[in-house]
DNA sequence: GAAGAGATGAGAATTCATTATCATTATAGG
DNA sequence: CCTATAATGATAATGAATTCTCATCTCTTC
């Protein structure tokens, strides 16, 4: 059975209130905020964990591993800041990107990455 | 000085020839057909100095490594095929794309990844 | 509140891409 | 053709992300 740890929840809590995808050493940061012994194996076991339930998607940007964010939410794309290496959400798409594959392709889906310096480094 | 060695023509040819952004080991596989003595160590060398000379462009596409592709060519994205993992040009591109940022963010490039399965594929 | 079993934490182990080492080979220039 | 030296190839070394191990802890249930 699946216990309800304070890691776990610790974990959680941290998805939500931050609100745009996560690498593990950022789980792992503002979770010890709320639980200060979380240690990063116990962050990949129940990042993976959420993964696995549909709870956490894997979002894969440039710049080496995976980050993950909430899973269900509205279709939206991505913005990775050249200088603090955060990646935050963008909301609007344009509608007809899946249009442009090569003849003969079949496309199932599309990642939109926008670069720059967000507001805070500016 | 720099030598013009049958390995370097080569991994040259290989790009001219293929049209695609490649991977190392992709590069070293091409390479072997025309050079079989070809090593790894090589092809991540003159890649590396291919791309330090402005002839070879990096492209980070989900699913692990970095890859190459000729650099000054027209703007363009990618395709990358879930079933071989190959990556293809997609040469339209969407204009008022770079639009869609945050408030306050400053963009100063883009990238579009389609995903699905290529012609070969299907 | 005891006991059983899942979860944790610290560090070791693993994996995989990339880089360094070094003896050997091959190229450019005379 | 000769020489100096850059480049190669095989393999070892590195580095970073992720996974494993295991003793210990803490939920859950009775």
């Amino acid at each position: 059975m699946q216990r309800d740890t304070r890691q776990r929840r610790a974990i959680r809590r941290v998805f939500m209130n931050v609100g745009r995808p996560l690498a593990p050493d950022e789980v792992l940061e503002h979770g010890q905020r709320i639980v200060p012994s979380l240690g990063l194996a116990t962050v990949y076991r129940n990042v993976k964990a959420l993964t696995d339930d549909g709870w956490l998607s894997e979002v894969e940007l440039p710049g080496g591993g995976i980050r993950y964010e909430l899973a269900e939410r509205p279709h939206h794309h991505h913005f990775l800041c050249r200088s603090c290496d955060l990646a935050f959400d963008v909301h609007r798409c344009p509608d007809e990107i899946e249009e442009l594959a090569p003849e003969g392709f079949e496309v199932d889906g599309h990642e939109l990455i926008l670069f720059g310096r967000c507001a805070e480094c500016r």
